[in-house]
DNA sequence: CACCCGTGGAG
DNA sequence: TCTCCAAGGGT
């Protein structure tokens, strides 16, 4: 109760003292903002790329897609004239690749709208549009003051009014409104920017540079000495540990690979059959139960090769692969795509960082000269 | 609201 | 080696 009301009252003082903190912050970013390349662009579609790979992924992981992505698909149509397999390639290792069908599904809405929305509330009626990115296309590309609060916004404010509890419910839209005074107060691409710059590189979670912060010396945060602890962090949970046996299946001179069905976890992927092993069972066992009932089919001669870890967010997988055969004439059933390739076709297909960590074991050589593939490196173990 | 959706880099 | 988590959005 006494919490509430001491929220209340920084949160009021915060609110009014914004347009002041505007004016420093925005020397400070004219002063010391890093150089990136979609800060040159006031194209909506350009932003849209930007904002949309940015999404819980950092900076530098997007600098090697997305000029790349540009040059592949130069503007709204191209997006919207690709098909699904081009499109997720071209995504291939930036996970979360929803992001990229609701970017096809978005691309062909503007065009059938007859172009791109200025306005953030239209920008997020786009599929893969929310608040955030649709303040950010809108005050970058279009100038309106239309507010974002993403991590970095986030936790400035949580740490200029000592939040101590994750923000929800009414505290979100408290800050909401600060980053709406924000915008309101000076010019709103360069505040949208300046803030989220500041809580990128001097804001940090971890290690924040309090001593250069442009920021007021009464940051809650700073003064508790230890500006770390806010935002709170929610608790994680362990994640489990799956064992999965694989097959690198040998048709003569090609190996089998199977299309992931198109919605859920990685969705529309390529990869090598297999699955989890069931209580009891050993790697070869869950293999061809796998593949009998999978795929009805029979393979011999197992190999088995050195296991390779990969970790997703709410869990880790320990994949087992082995080498084998199949016959001349056989023929997976199944109701999804299937293909039998040659290691040298690894590269025109999209598959999930760990299927390429086992390509990088298997295919030396071949893997490594894959466009993104000395990224796998050889981390295992059983 | 709680949970799902990937990945690679930092410390 | 291990834990954390980044310019979120959808359901």
């Amino acid at each position: 109760m006494s919490r509430g009301r001491t929220e209340e009252v920084s949160f009021a003082a915060l609110l009014a003292r914004v347009p002041d903190l505007m004016g420093t912050l925005l020397d400070w970013y004219r002063r010391s903002h890093r150089d990136l390349p979609w800060r040159h662009t006031h194209d909506p579609y350009a932003l849209w790329v930007s904002e949309v790979m940015l999404q819980q992924t950092q900076v530098s992981t997007v600098l090697a897609y997305y000029e790349r992505f540009l040059r592949r698909y130069p503007d709204v149509e191209s997006l919207a004239a690709t098909d699904e397999e081009a499109l997720l390639k071209a995504w291939e290792g930036l996970g979360y690749y929803g992001r990229a069908k609701r970017m096809h599904l978005a691309a062909r809405a503007i065009l059938q709208r007859g172009g791109w929305p200025r306005r953030a509330v239209e920008l997020q009626a786009l599929p893969g549009i929310g608040r955030s990115t649709a303040g950010a296309i809108a005050s970058f590309a279009f100038g309106e003051a239309a507010p974002i609060l993403d991590g970095n916004i986030r936790r400035i404010w949580a740490r200029l009014l000592g939040l101590d509890r994750p923000a929800s419910g009414q505290v979100l839209v408290s800050l909401w409104r600060l980053s709406g005074a924000a915008v309101q107060s000076a010019d709103p691409a360069l505040v949208n920017q300046a803030l989220m710059e500041l809580g990128a590189t001097v804001c940090r979670p971890r290690n924040p540079f309090c001593g250069v912060c442009p920021l007021p010396s009464w940051c809650e945060a700073a003064l508790s000495g230890d500006p770390e602890r806010f935002p709170p962090r929610s608790p994680r949970h362990a994640r489990p540990l799956l064992e999965v046996s694989l097959g690198i299946i040998w048709r003569g001179g090609r190996f089998l690979v199977t299309k992931r069905a198109p919605n859920g976890f990685l969705g529309g992927l390529w990869e090598l059959p297999g699955g989890k092993w069931q209580e009891g069972e050993t790697a070869p066992e869950a293999l061809r139960r796998e593949l009998r009932e999978e795929l009805a089919l029979e393979v011999i001669h197992l190999r088995p090769h050195p296991a390779v870890r990969h970790g997703y967010s709410h869990f880790e997988v320990r994949l087992h692969p082995f080498e084998c055969e199949a016959a001349d004439d056989a023929e997976p059933h199944t109701p999804l795509a299937h293909r039998w390739i040659l290691s040298e076709e690894i590269g025109t297909l999209a598959f999930p960082a760990g299927t390429h960590k086992v390509f990088a074991r298997m295919f030396p050589i071949r893997s490594r000269a894959a466009e993104s593939a000395g990224r796998y490196g050889t981390r295992d173990g059983p």
